[in-house]
DNA sequence: ATAGGACCTCTAGCTGCTATAGGTTCAAGG
DNA sequence: CCTTGAACCTATAGCAGCTAGAGGTCCTAT
């Protein structure tokens, strides 16, 4: 049924803030809604389902950039090959899995710092001294 | 010895770019060196030992604002309790276990994802659907 | 009729840099 | 001493992805 929302109650069907979504359709990545007689923006269900789309790939942390690949290999919905939608999300796995790792690393140094301070005083803070000290290889 | 470095120098000692440099004096995070005659930054010793403590506290992902604190304490260096120390690097380090956890879970659902892929076509895309269909949690 | 919440536009701000333009200085080679 | 070209200077704008504020209008329920 064509169902009609006002931005207010689109937000809340998305989880987006209103502020957001307004962003979105001032950098062209939702459509200029209609509007009620006093200027209110108008949404129907179309608005619904890209934002919901945007949301769910923001949740996974694409870029608005790949979004807006995403939504246009989305739209097209034809024979072509999925492939570079593959090659999207193999691409967002591996920046995930470097961040991971990039993580990990500030993990292991910041528990080394933790445990290596004697709860003292600042003059012989190891934490301290450790952002001091000679170049050392901050990770391992 | 009172060695005189140039920015290009200090960037060069620091692993920290020239702009980057520059826009740490802009915010006051830095010093205003001395200068040449001809107008070019001249830095010292304390220069340098201050930059590296911040790109230091930097790659182990403390904010400026935090940075600026863990200076001001380590520039104190009295008799005063570290505590504070202490508790800005644990602060940091559940920051660091959030941010893993969220990936991991990011890792989990685009593995999922791209393994339900059939690498058919656009139209029976199983990861576009996935942006497209009922609100369902990413996640586990 | 009116209150107050939801909406409107516009501008500026956030973090932490990075990039560009257009010019000046410095150090090394001839 | 002079030239060349790398390194330096300032100033402004831009990036991502929103968020916040000011100052005003609309809409709906009582």
């Amino acid at each position: 049924m064509g169902k009609i929302l006002s931005i207010g109650a689109l937000a809340t069907l998305t989880g987006c803030k209103v502020v957001t979504i307004r962003y979105y359709e001032q950098i062209g990545m939702l459509p200029e809604p209609g509007r009620s007689a006093g200027g209110h923006r108008v949404y129907d269900r179309h608005h619904l389902e890209r934002l919901r789309f945007i949301r769910r790939a923001r949740e996974l942390g694409f870029p608005l950039k790949t979004v807006r690949g995403l939504l246009a290999l989305s739209e097209r919905a034809d024979d072509a090959p999925c492939a570079e939608v593959d090659r999207m999300a193999a691409t967002r796995l591996r920046e995930v899995r470097a961040k991971i790792a990039d993580l990990r690393a500030l993990e292991a140094t910041l528990e080394r710092l933790l445990k290596q301070c004697g709860h003292t005083t600042l003059d012989e803070c190891r934490i301290l001294d450790a952002f001091r000290g000679e170049p050392v290889d901050a990770g391992v």
